[in-house]
DNA sequence: CTGTATCCCCATGGATACTG
DNA sequence: CAGTATCCATGGGGATACAG
């Protein structure tokens, strides 16, 4: 990129010389990809980065050789493996991606969607924050606390415990403003109360990642309707027909009234 | 620039979300003359930055107004008249700008030359450095020093004055590496003892600006050449005959002697 | 003065096939 | 496996003319 600059300051066009190293469209995703994996080989590269193709991966990986940002090392002719790693200027790259994270968070739109984590067990609860860090900006509350106060920034959904400590489960879906989902965890045997505490989902603990990821995202990359109520309570009905049989379901006062309310409130439509 | 990235974490996304601001070609110099200029016009900025066209301005303009890193403002209409100006969020760019140039220091190649001015008087060197600074990088020295110290970074012209303070100016060409013009300051009505002390080039005080940029600029854009030794004096020889008339001149031993040199020296060839 | 509107170039990056 | 070699599409950026 010719942006030779002469109405600038010596130090300006440093910057803008270090920024010109920054602004391909991978050289950024291939360096924060080179900072958390361990001299990996070009496969591996690849494999993290799987929307990039062998060629422009090839490109970009020369390109900062020869900015001298990224060292590659021969281990093994025939067959060929390669190992990258990132020089020391390469690694000190860090600072900078951390002030425009800060930047950004200050400034710009969350390009990711927010979680907020309300939970009975502060170990449990890490756990899952960890899953869903990889994938959304997590907000993780243990102890007790004025919930409303927790719903200040834009969450985009909540994963809500049914025993909150010191605190009503019923009120956080109401609390939740019109585009925020909530997802309510419960026991390995629910029972019918959970009917009683509105959500627009259920998990029943324990709860592996997959299942937490894959719900979290089905929620997320849903529209938000009109009929949230009825959608919650299929979601539920769903849950118990997973997990009791028909026979222990029929008897079951609450969930023959539960099925009446959802075909009324479908033909209602 | 399309480059969702999956593998990438939330904060990671944000520092590529706020790179992407900065990527343009246009865009990072024009957000640095913003922070340079006051409320400038469309003209303002297009005239400090030549090298930009109308259309290409404008479209980076908007785009920074999309961005909300910059304001416009319409303070006349017919004729037209607007201002623009840095947001907040723009103005704060200024840290990421400076943490660019921070490292660019360390791990780049200078994109500017350096230039080290070794003088007798403070005041005045802080001028000179003021002057150059625009253009080049400064490394001044004012107070008595180990000469041969003041090299040790990659500098690539030395203006010093005739009289340094506790050092002996003729070692100063002699300390410079190859590729590192020397400049010799000297008086009003030099001496023709500035024969004595060897340099690229004389300038005599008092110095204006323009001169001094000039100048400067002048010998960095050449090439280091085998035969400096006699440029060096040709350049003298043109000081004394701008300076003294020719009567003075030809009654001078040293005058004539430095003439008969260069013209031997020439048919050496 | 401060932009649009047009038209065009070419560097970046993408898809695919092939190789040591 | 880790690349080259080709060929091709796209869009950012440039020049110029024109308009409110």
């Amino acid at each position: 990129m010719n942006r030779r600059q002469d109405s600038l300051q010596p130090s300006e066009k440093q910057a803008l010389q270090a920024l010109s190293l920054l602004s391909g469209k991978w050289q950024p995703v291939v360096l924060l990809t080179l900072m958390r994996l361990e001299r990996p080989g070009f496969n591996d590269i690849q494999t993290t980065i799987p929307e990039i193709s062998g060629k422009v991966l090839t490109d970009t990986l020369q390109g900062l050789q020869e900015a001298d940002l990224v060292e590659r090392t021969v281990v093994n002719e025939s067959p060929l493996r390669v190992e990258y790693e990132l020089t020391p200027a390469g690694r000190e790259l860090h600072d900078v991606f951390e002030l425009l994270a800060q930047w950004g968070d200050k400034h710009l739109e969350r390009v990711t969607a927010t979680v907020l984590v309300l939970g009975a067990d502060t170990r449990v609860n890490e756990m899952y924050s960890r899953w869903l860090a990889e994938q959304y900006t997590v907000r993780q509350v243990d102890d007790e606390t004025v919930l409303a106060e927790q719903f200040d920034e834009d969450i985009d959904l909540v994963l809500f415990d049914q025993y909150l400590p010191g605190a009503d489960p019923t009120i956080v879906h109401q609390l939740a403003p019109e585009d925020c989902w909530t997802i309510l965890l419960t026991d390995e045997r629910p029972s019918f109360d959970v009917l009683s505490i509105p959500s627009d989902g259920v998990l029943c603990k324990p709860l592996v990642r997959s299942t937490l990821l894959d719900t979290v995202e089905r929620y997320l990359s849903r529209d938000h309707q009109t009929n949230r109520q009825l959608e919650g309570l299929i979601e539920k009905k769903r849950l118990f027909e997973r997990i009791y049989d028909r026979q222990e379901l029929e008897g079951n006062p609450q969930y023959t009234e539960l099925t009446q309310l959802i075909t009324s409130s479908a033909t209602d439509d």
